[in-house]
RNA sequence: GCUCCGAUCGUCUAGUCGGCCUAGGACGUGAGAUUUUCAUUCUCAAAAUCGCGGGUUCGAAUCCCGCUCGGAGUACCA
């Protein structure tokens, strides 16, 4: 017996990588992590039809930029290689000979066409097609057909899948470390295609033979798999393998923020959230899908926001970093029950986890936007402005939007401000205010003592409605923040020439 | 249809030996405070008869049964 935590995330490369199974892949590693395992990355590319190029470099990337890393798999190699199951085809033709050979397995012959007719057949009875211990009897199959016509169909090249034989009425019990004890009725199954047509085996056979060989202890993946989990249970029965069967654990379902069913590749962008970590384009469709990356989503606020999506550390605590989650990581606090996205609480972490991003390195996010308005202008000044703004946004996107003042003279007034703010004798006043500004050394103390105190409140006027009409002037509108520092930042000459132009362009009302 | 899983504020959830729960926190919402504006921040509030009905018990969100509703699976997809 081998006592080393050994988890994997085997995602099939058929698109890009879905933010449930990000999920997934998270928990896998937070519980490695905290056991001092080892975490691994196998790709399930065994349907040919369906495999998308790009896929699992996407997957690889998507991961690597949320800070989830492997120990093992495809980018990165390992003891227990290769990580591709295309790459292991000829592996699993002997373990399904194995099973053949010790009867839990039997050939069928049966084309998909007869299938389908079978299929529509029930349908029309309004019953389903099962292929089952009491509807194998009558298929096209080696334990119908005489050994002899079975050996020369294969012999002559006639396509045959292997197919489990499940036994009649046996209780069939999944211990799950999130659902308790499982059982199912053999009886209600279906003899599943283990090994396909065209030489490649099926998930099912890949999976238990891959989780075998490579020492897997922990199967942490979707619920969606739970019903398949009998199967997988009888399979390493059958090859004799249940001394080391790994442990299950079926998490919860994503699910819609609203309607029913679990969430899908189309809920993003008609919601506006991105159900993928990164950007995609389909190869064939040429479909854009956005991802929480390029929407400005940052990688930490991701992983926090997804933790507790069916996972709490049984306690109030939320912020909690990839390390703190590593450490407070439990199988037995998550939920049973399938947790619906909510975009809010995503823009809150991203928020949060904003105001720790350094000035710095907020202006470097900031910069393509600022490439692409035109604008030209010292990181130093740029990493300013970002720390003046950055607890009043949640995305370095909305950057631009909200502080274009700072590098751009307004080129319009806000017409609402201009009746709300710009009352008579406006003019005037900004012109004593130019005086001021001229007059004074330009820092905060001696601007707000010359400005606030002297002018405004010795003469008995209206702070806000003066402050407010220099801010219009200024910035064009009548948010943002505090105005004298506003004023210091984009420098002395800039604001008296943006007042002035203000002055000319609004006039006396 | 059948099988399995699930069910606490709008949402994520706390609740894991039944009593500390007149059900706690967070997001969102509302109100107030701060501010020259907006945002931030802070304070307060509303919000779940614990899906429904039975039972067990001195006592149940917590245990049992039934029902209802929701979800998943039911492919030579994973």
């Amino acid at each position: 017996m081998n006592n080393e935590i050994r988890v994997r995330f085997a995602p099939s490369p058929t698109g890009p990588l879905h933010i449930g199974g990000v999920r997934t892949a998270l928990y896998n590693y937070l519980f490695a992590r905290q056991k001092g395992g080892k975490m691994i990355l196998r790709i399930e590319d065994t349907d040919q039809t369906r495999f998308v190029p790009g896929a699992e470099q996407y997957i690889i990337e998507a991961l690597t930029w949320l800070g989830i890393e492997f120990d093992e798999g495809v980018h990165i190699g390992g003891p227990y290689g290769p990580y591709r199951q295309s790459e292991r085809k000829p592996l699993y033709r002997e373990y399904a000979d194995q099973l053949l050979r010790d009867g839990h397995a039997y050939y069928a012959f049966d084309t998909p066409e007869e299938l389908d007719a079978r299929r529509k057949e029930c349908e029309t009875r309004k019953e389903v097609f099962q292929y089952d211990c009491t509807t194998r009897t009558s298929m096209r199959n080696s334990l119908t057909l005489p050994a002899d016509e079975v050996k020369r169909l294969i012999d002559s090249g006639t396509p045959y899948v292997v197919r489990f034989m499940f036994p009649d009425d046996t209780e069939i019990t999944v211990d799950d470390l999130i659902r308790g004890r499982v059982t199912m009725n053999s009886r209600l199954l279906d003899d599943k295609v283990l090994f396909k047509s065209d030489g490649m085996p099926t998930y099912h056979l890949a999976n238990i033979v891959d989780d075998h060989l490579m020492k897997i202890s922990h199967v942490i993946r979707g619920e969606e798999w739970l019903p398949s989990a009998p199967l997988h249970v009888m399979l390493y029965k059958a090859f004799g393998w249940q001394d080391t069967m790994p442990q299950f654990a079926h998490l919860p379902l994503l699910l819609k923020p609203e309607g029913n069913g679990k969430l899908s590749k189309r809920d993003g962008d008609r919601l506006g959230f991105p159900v993928f970590p990164l950007d995609w384009t389909d190869p064939k469709t040429g479909e854009q899908s956005s991802g929480y990356r390029e929407r400005g989503y940052l990688p930490e606020a991701v992983v926090n926001m997804l933790a507790l999506l069916g996972w709490n550390p049984g306690d109030d605590r939320e912020m909690m970093s990839m390390n703190d989650l590593i450490q407070l990581f439990s199988i037995d606090h998550i939920s049973k029950s399938g947790a619906r996205f909510n975009v809010e609480k995503a823009r809150w972490f991203n928020h949060e986890y904003l105001q720790k991003v350094s000035d710095t390195e907020l202006a470097r996010l900031f910069e393509p936007q600022l490439q692409a308005h035109g604008v030209g202008a010292s990181p130093d000044y740029v990493a300013t402005v970002c720390g003046l703004m950055k607890e009043r946004i949640s995305f370095p996107s909305e950057l631009w939007d909200t502080c274009h003042y700072f590098f751009v003279a307004p080129d319009s007034y806000d017409p609402a401000a201009i009746k709300k703010r710009w009352k008579p004798g406006m003019t005037t006043h900004m012109q004593k205010v130019i005086d001021i500004l001229q007059s004074v050394p330009f820092e905060h103390d001696a601007i707000h003592h010359a400005l606030i105190d002297e002018y405004i409140t010795a003469n008995g006027y209206n702070i806000g409605q003066i402050m407010n009409s220099l801010r219009l002037a200024v910035v064009g509108t009548t948010v943002g923040p505090d105005m004298i520092t506003l004023m210091l930042t984009i420098g002395k000459e800039e604001t008296i020439s943006r007042v002035r132009r203000a002055i000319d362009t609004i006039g006396e009302v």
